[in-house]
DNA sequence: AGCACGCCGACT
DNA sequence: GTCGGCGTGCTC
């Protein structure tokens, strides 16, 4: 019998497994995840690895392969517990073991090294001087490199010395030695406040105290659960994880919370460290990958008792973990895209449940699985209906867009957003205008003919820039702007959506007292544009923001009270089935952004489609309806929550070959799914049917179980590694999709 | 990463 | 010739 092996995660170079002879007498007591220390390298030196899978045979000189020597016990139940969790992501979401292992345990980068190590030297210059005679006189040019570099900077980058110099580790071992430099393996943990205010004693509504007392109660008890914090925008949840949080770690057990990484404020942040001041630490993507492994570390030897972060925060090797929060639980960046194509929210479950943890998922929009669980009793609701303080929620309208036409106005306002518009400039109150969508026109199409610009490789339209240049969202082609339709020859080729920048400009000309602030992918490409364009606004400097999903994403803005919703149902015409929930969700926050602070607010929805259910709940800010409609909808469509959907999604250079490919692997799964009942649909062309020259197909399977599907998968993944005529095919599964492929 | 192997110039 | 230093490549 064989293991499959990866030896230490923390190199590149060893992420590949190794195959090892499994003794007899450990035969019993081996598990895929276990961990073993192995004889590595010439110099058989001890080194620790992890069981990833099991083989009867070898694909390995078997005269070269070596004995496991034993299993692993220094390795902390920490490790063994997310490699346990691994072993449950790689069996729930496909893919491979050593895949899950990687998304699951902390890895450190050499490009980490650069800024760990750092060489000092620790000798006069007049020493170093004569030294570096020494070394020229001897020949020694390593040892003379490194020499002169010190004398020229006392402290110097390892990384600089051995990419640009190279220079070993022998040389700085033998030149440490001599007591020329030492290395300093520098750990700055840098908190970015430092701030520590006195605690402020906040009182709550009776709704927080409540969810409070439920929580406490069974945590007290040692009850370990899920709940849901369903509670409207403005409704204070923040401060309830803060009390729930506060009771674990007065436990001396530790806290993760997710957010999306969009919805981290700097608001957020100040009220987490005012709290638990030092022993918070809150990740982010602009934390490099050294730093990310720094604050990992710090957790796992108890320096830390809350990781504030976006999903990969999920696997911080906390030693005692009493509380998992997600927070804003509905949005799409809790699922993973890359393999394992985890969600956020059943992983931190499984997790919970593995280390006796609870789980608090929050949200004024939650999810459709979430709130179905809720209902199955699986999960435990917690409300908060009403908005703290005095803030009251705001007055919505819908305005149909078909009639403005109809009376003459072709412009992108409504009369009615318009005088409102007026209204508050005049009160000096602030406006928020959301707009569904990104670019400046979005695609080109031809009035006459109905041919649409499309990018040559990825078969999606390209997107009009105001730099005269048509680009590809997905691979970065980009052409110049058509002047005749290539297709029919006609001028009359052009953009059709009013984009973020068109709508800027018309609101400038119609209000030209007004100052307007834009924000979407564009203005806040540049490092700190999304925080910037954000505090301006706040501080009030700018009267209107226009912009695209990302300003209606858990921003406070107190004088904010009318938020225009323009082309509501752009959303609604996304061809996959969360296209009404994200509609809902999208109106819903939007609707939230208006009158947070002492003015009631307005909101003013344009959109074509008034009679839809996901506009006219949003409109009434009737969750529970919503809900009810579109579970009608699920259930009658086999979608998810009611039923399970698993997408199979394979990429083939050669499109022959695809088609072949994917017919053969429908022909399979209708093979073994005969008496199950499980629905097999496609092969479609997702979405995106091709990226940089690779085709994909999909091929979607729906079924109550999940664990059949599961079934499916295995069997499914097995006839793929057999059929050799599958060897240049990549073949990913996602359960339960975000969206489309 | 860490270790051995083999090359290369310096010196007994 | 041998010794120590240095770069290279491999690790089941």
């Amino acid at each position: 019998m064989y293991a499959d092996i990866i030896i230490d995660i923390t190199h590149e170079k060893l992420d590949k497994v190794f195959q090892y002879r499994v003794p007899e007498e450990l035969e019993g007591d081996l598990r895929t995840g276990a961990g073993v220390i192995v004889p590595f390298g010439r110099g058989n030196r001890e080194t620790k690895g992890y069981i990833v899978g099991f083989s009867e045979t070898c694909d390995y000189d078997a005269e070269k392969i070596k004995d496991i020597l034993r299993t692993d016990t220094s390795s902390v139940a920490i490790e063994a517990r997310l490699v346990a969790l691994a072993a449950w992501m790689k069996e729930y979401y496909g893919g491979t073991m050593i895949q899950a292992l990687k998304t699951v345990l902390p890895i450190k980068r050499t490009e980490q090294q650069k800024e760990q190590r750092i060489l000092k030297r620790c000798i006069s210059r007049e020493a170093g001087e004569k030294k570096l005679e020494e070394y020229l006189h001897k020949n020694q040019k390593a040892r003379a490199r490194l020499m002169a570099a010190l004398l020229d900077d006392e402290e110097v980058e390892y990384s600089l010395i051995s990419q640009k110099l190279n220079i070993t580790l022998t040389v700085v071992r033998a030149l440490e030695e001599q007591g020329v430099l030492e290395i300093k393996n520098h750990k700055i943990y840098r908190n970015p406040v430092k701030e520590k205010e006195q605690q402020h004693f906040i009182t709550y509504t009776e709704e927080q105290e409540s969810a409070i007392r439920t929580f406490e109660n069974d945590y007290k008890k040692g009850i370990r659960k899920t709940y849901l914090l369903y509670g409207v925008t403005g409704s204070g949840k923040t401060e309830v994880y803060m009390e729930m949080i506060r009771q674990v770690v007065k436990e001396k057990r530790q806290a993760i919370v997710l957010i999306p990484e969009i919805a981290l404020t700097y608001q957020t942040v100040m009220r987490f460290y005012r709290t638990f001041g030092e022993r918070v630490s809150i990740m982010n993507s602009r934390l490099s990958a050294g730093e990310r492994y720094d604050q990992m570390m710090r957790a796992k030897k108890g320096e830390i008792d809350v990781m504030i972060g976006p999903r990969s925060a999920l696997f911080t090797p906390f030693p005692s973990l009493g509380l998992i929060v997600i927070d804003e639980e509905h949005e799409a960046a809790y699922k993973s895209e890359q393999v394992p194509r985890y969600h956020a929210r059943e992983t931190a479950i499984e997790r919970a449940s593995l280390e006796g943890a609870s789980v608090v998922l929050g949200s004024a929009t939650p999810s459709m699985e979430a709130f179905y669980r809720c209902e199955l009793g699986e999960y435990t609701l917690l409300e908060l209906k009403r908005r703290t303080a005095k803030a009251e929620l705001p007055e919505v309208y819908t305005v149909d867009m078909r009639e403005e036409l109809q009376k003459g106005n072709r412009s992108i306002l409504s009369d009615r957003l318009h005088e409102l518009m007026e209204d508050r400039l005049k009160k000096k109150e602030q406006i928020i205008l959301f707009l569904n969508r990104r670019g400046y026109a979005g695609f080109l199409s031809c009035r006459s003919c109905g041919y649409v610009v499309k990018c040559p490789h990825c078969d999606v339209s390209l997107a009009a820039h105001n730099n005269g240049k048509m680009v590809c969202h997905y691979c970065g082609y980009e052409e110049t702007v058509a002047k005749k339709c290539p297709s029919c020859g006609s001028p009359h080729i052009g953009g059709f959506r009013a984009g973020t920048q068109q709508i800027e400009e018309l609101v400038k000309k119609e209000f030209p007292q007004a100052r307007v602030l834009r924000m979407d992918l564009d203005t806040t490409r540049s490092k700190e544009g999304h925080e910037k364009i954000l505090s301006a606004f706040a501080n009030e400097e700018a009267d209107i923001l226009v912009g695209t999903q990302m300003i209606v994403k858990g921003h406070d803005f107190p004088n904010v009270t009318l938020v225009g919703v323009l082309a509501a149902d752009m959303s609604l015409y996304s061809d996959d089935f969360r296209s009404a929930e994200r509609t809902f969700e999208l109106l819903t926050q939007a609707a939230g952004r208006a009158g947070r602070g002492a003015k009631k607010g307005e909101v003013v929805i344009q959109t074509y489609s008034p009679e839809h259910y996901s506009i006219q709940t949003a409109a009434r800010q009737d969750y529970q309806a919503f809900y009810t409609e579109e579970m009608n909808y699920r259930e009658l469509m086999g979608y998810p929550p009611a039923e399970h959907l698993m997408a199979v999604l394979v990429a083939c250079e050669d499109e022959a070959l695809l088609e072949k490919g994917m017919h053969y692997l429908k022909l399979y799964a209708m093979r073994i799914t005969k008496n199950r009942k499980v629905q097999v649909i496609g092969p479609a062309a997702p979405a995106v049917g091709k990226v940089k020259d690779v085709y994909r197909k999909v091929l979607y399977l729906k079924q109550e179980s999940y664990e059949i599907l599961i079934e499916m998968k295995d069997k499914m993944e097995q006839y793929i590694e057999l059929n050799r005529g599958f060897a240049k095919m990549r073949i990913q599964f996602d359960f339960d999709p975000m969206s489309g492929f």
